[in-house]
DNA sequence: TATATATCCCAGTGATTTAGTATGGATTTG
DNA sequence: CAAATCCATACTAAATCACTGGGATATATA
């Protein structure tokens, strides 16, 4: 797993919106300048987190985002599978985004990849946006 | 850490090398062969893994490239990094290959990434040639 | 109702990386 | 000398990445 841009702006974009206090909703310029996130990229984000039902939106004036259930209920894991795919080294260890790749064959590595893949897996899916405001 | 197709060869390359039950040199053309790896890329790849002392070589006809150290010498970390970079998933929090990223201020993220890269890390760098042959 | 403020959505773009291929040279052995 | 082999660099096609632009749509407020 190698993070993009993308899912780390993700992210922060994430952790900024489950530090509001208030259930306003917020824009993607007020999160662009406090999170420091190109604006327009910024937008494409948030809608691919709105089509995965992390956040909710409402158009027009006073709109905006906010989350969408309990920060205590997105893992890490999820958001980053959403933009980077994979959590595994290489997608031939890869439970969810499996293809082959040169090292299949070889048991061993194979082995050591697969291991590689469940911990990370378990640290990220054992982390939520509430772990890490 | 994502792995690309040159790190993946390499490996097999050396996996192969160190199968070899004589002290001969291996052709580019015979690990190519029995590793399925594009003969030409190969050569670059034993190429970068000579620069970096891992195999030793002779030109000329019955030359051919075999381990420049003892397999259990050799760690997945070392030939990984060389081919692929940081292990870190992201630059902001690798040791060796620091770049700033856009995560690099939310202390918590940070926490979360050097711990993944720590757990990388550590089972990269207990894991040898020799364990995975 | 007009306007300003938003999201929605897709298309395009320039830079970089990836996974090779090509070409030619240098070296060693039979 | 010929064949086999490594050495070194240049090139390239395709994919990915990190954005940017523009127009459509929705909504609150003056």
């Amino acid at each position: 797993m190698k993070l993009t841009s993308r899912s780390e702006y993700a992210l922060l974009a994430l952790v900024y919106l489950a530090r509001q206090k208030t259930d306003a909703y917020v824009s993607v310029d007020s999160i662009s300048k406090a999170q420091k996130i190109p604006a327009k990229f910024l937008e494409q984000i948030m809608l691919a987190l709105k089509h995965g039902r992390y956040v909710h939106s409402v158009q027009g004036q006073r709109g905006g985002y906010r989350l969408a259930k309990a920060p205590e209920k997105i893992t890490l894991a999820e958001v980053i599978r959403l933009f980077d795919g994979a959590l595994a080294p290489t997608e031939s260890v890869s439970k969810y985004f499996y293809e082959s790749t040169p090292i299949e064959k070889e048991r061993g590595l194979v082995k050591v990849f697969k291991r590689i893949r469940d911990q990370v897996a378990e640290t990220l899916e054992g982390t939520t946006i509430a772990d890490v405001i």
